[in-house]
DNA sequence: TGGACTTGTCATACG
DNA sequence: GGCGTATGACAAGTC
């Protein structure tokens, strides 16, 4: 049932009068509530205040709208504990009573103080965070809820108030090698290309640029891409090969090779001589040196000195094996030409199947090898990139957490203010006499859609 | 001497 | 089926 009052509103309160009017929303028995007018408007009695009053309204209307205000959140801060469907029991218990002689202020804790008071005004809030009990305590206050599908026992204030607001593998085993006496690792062929991967294609194929004993190339151009194709035909002269040996042309260090290695006499001087006539023109060809691209720097060995040792350093077993078997052409070739090329340069040379064999096996580890090597640059790129992201996102996740302190903040702020104008708008209700209703028997309720509607504190529940 | 690191190689999968 | 590539795993060399 709705009382009619005398309001100090200057639209006064409207009761929608109907029989269930006694019933809150969610079946909360509102039986005591201030009865108005059937007609659905409040007799008010204008006092002097009412330009305060319209003037609170106006401020109170602002804060209200705010309260439609959503952010995004990326925790509980927006979880789903605001629907509430507890009844209404009782304002008993409430930090924030309006008659309370000591008003809660908007100092030590203002969102407390709010939300004791208007625990169950602050829907839109607690959308926004429902842990606001967590962060607040829990005030054991339990308030009634305005379901918008039972009318109101009271007409919505503000919607008189404010006319426009109606719209609411493998074991590598050596041992099974025929040449497992000597280790094959540490040294490579010699003839790694400049990492031929797709993305360095460019310089994947200087690699077959015209070099000593191969002079006579010519220039292959298929589409946009060209490589020079060197003549097979012609005899390969390794008597003026002395360009030092690198196992590692794809490195850095054959860019400029007086500088990263300067020469020095080596006593295997006779073994660099040996691989310089198996790789003739991995280092002193300029091609092959300008081959060593950014994308090769960070394979660079840490241990320079290796590079040394694998440049006069023992054979490796390839090699050792093409000098024994007598493959007449540099392992680089074998490893670097394409198939029709290595193809074609296979069939201008009598070789057995002993020594076919091993050719193939070099073209295979050596095409491997520079896989491997990609194989571990891509994945060191990924992880500097991984890396990279993390941080980015480490960044991100904090700017998110002091933007989220940040908006807490100033919606407490809020909703201080807005607690304080609620009482200021009840305390200035007059009822038909003109009497101002007891804060101990009613208080002010927001529902969700942003109206206030008095409310009989200890209101029975039997309604329901 | 053991650990970290680099590099080559093998096996395997895939296009 | 051959070939090239990618990649995990292993082993050897180096510091």
């Amino acid at each position: 049932m709705c009382s009619t009052i005398n309001s100090a509103f200057p639209a006064s309160f409207i009761c929608e009068g109907s029989e269930n009017s006694n019933r809150l929303h969610g079946g909360v028995s509102m039986s005591s509530t201030p009865r108005i007018s059937a007609s659905g408007r409040v007799r008010a009695n204008y006092t002097p205040q009412q330009s305060e009053m319209d003037w609170t309204w106006q401020e109170l209307m602002a804060i209200t709208e705010l309260q439609e205000f959503e952010v995004p959140n990326e925790n509980s801060f927006e979880a789903g504990t605001y629907v509430n469907m507890e009844p209404m029991v009782h304002y008993g218990s409430c930090g924030m009573n309006l008659a309370d002689p000591n008003p809660p202020t908007c100092q030590a804790s203002p969102a407390a103080a709010f939300e004791a008071g208007y625990s169950d005004a602050m829907s839109p809030y607690q959308r926004l965070n429902p842990n606001m009990e967590i962060h607040y305590g829990h005030t054991g206050c339990q308030a009634s809820r305005l379901l918008p599908n039972a009318p109101p026992f009271q007409p919505p204030l503000m919607s008189l108030l404010d006319p426009m607001n109606t719209n609411h593998g493998h074991v590598k085993n050596s041992n099974g090698h025929p040449d497992d006496l000597e280790s094959d690792s540490g040294l490579s062929l010699g003839s790694s290309p400049p990492l031929a991967s797709p993305e360095n294609e460019v310089h994947g194929m200087l690699t077959y640029l015209p070099r000593n004993g191969y002079t006579n190339g010519d220039l292959d151009c298929t589409g946009d891409q060209c490589h020079m194709r060197p003549n097979l035909n012609g005899p390969v002269d390794y008597s003026h090969t002395f360009g030092s040996y690198s196992g590692h042309s794809y490195l850095p260090v054959a860019a400029n090779p007086q500088h990263m290695q300067p020469h020095v006499p080596h006593p295997h001087q006779h073994i660099t001589a040996m691989k310089q006539q198996l790789f003739p023109a991995t280092q002193r060809d300029p091609h092959a040196a300008h081959s060593s691209t950014p994308r090769a720097v960070s394979f660079q060995s840490p241990h320079p000195k290796t590079k040394d040792v694998n440049l006069s350093g023992p054979l490796t077993r390839d090699e050792r094996r093409a000098v024994v078997l007598q493959i007449p052409f540099p392992l680089d070739k074998i490893v670097n030409l394409p198939v029709d090329d290595f193809n074609e340069l296979l069939s201008r040379h009598a070789l057995n199947d002993t020594q076919l064999t091993l050719v193939r096996d070099i073209r295979r580890r050596g095409k491997n090898k520079v896989a491997a090597q990609n194989c571990r640059k891509r994945k060191l790129e990924n992880i500097v990139h991984l890396e990279h992201e993390l941080g980015q996102l480490r960044a991100r996740r904090e700017h998110l957490t002091r933007e989220r302190l940040e908006f807490q903040q100033n919606l407490n702020m809020l909703k201080c203010r807005l607690s304080e104008l609620h009482a200021k708008v009840f305390s200035q209700l007059r009822d038909e006499e003109g009497h101002p209703y007891s804060l101990e028997d009613y208080s002010l309720q927001q529902s969700n859609d942003g109206n206030l509607y008095l409310l009989q504190r200890n209101n029975s529940l039997d309604g329901e």
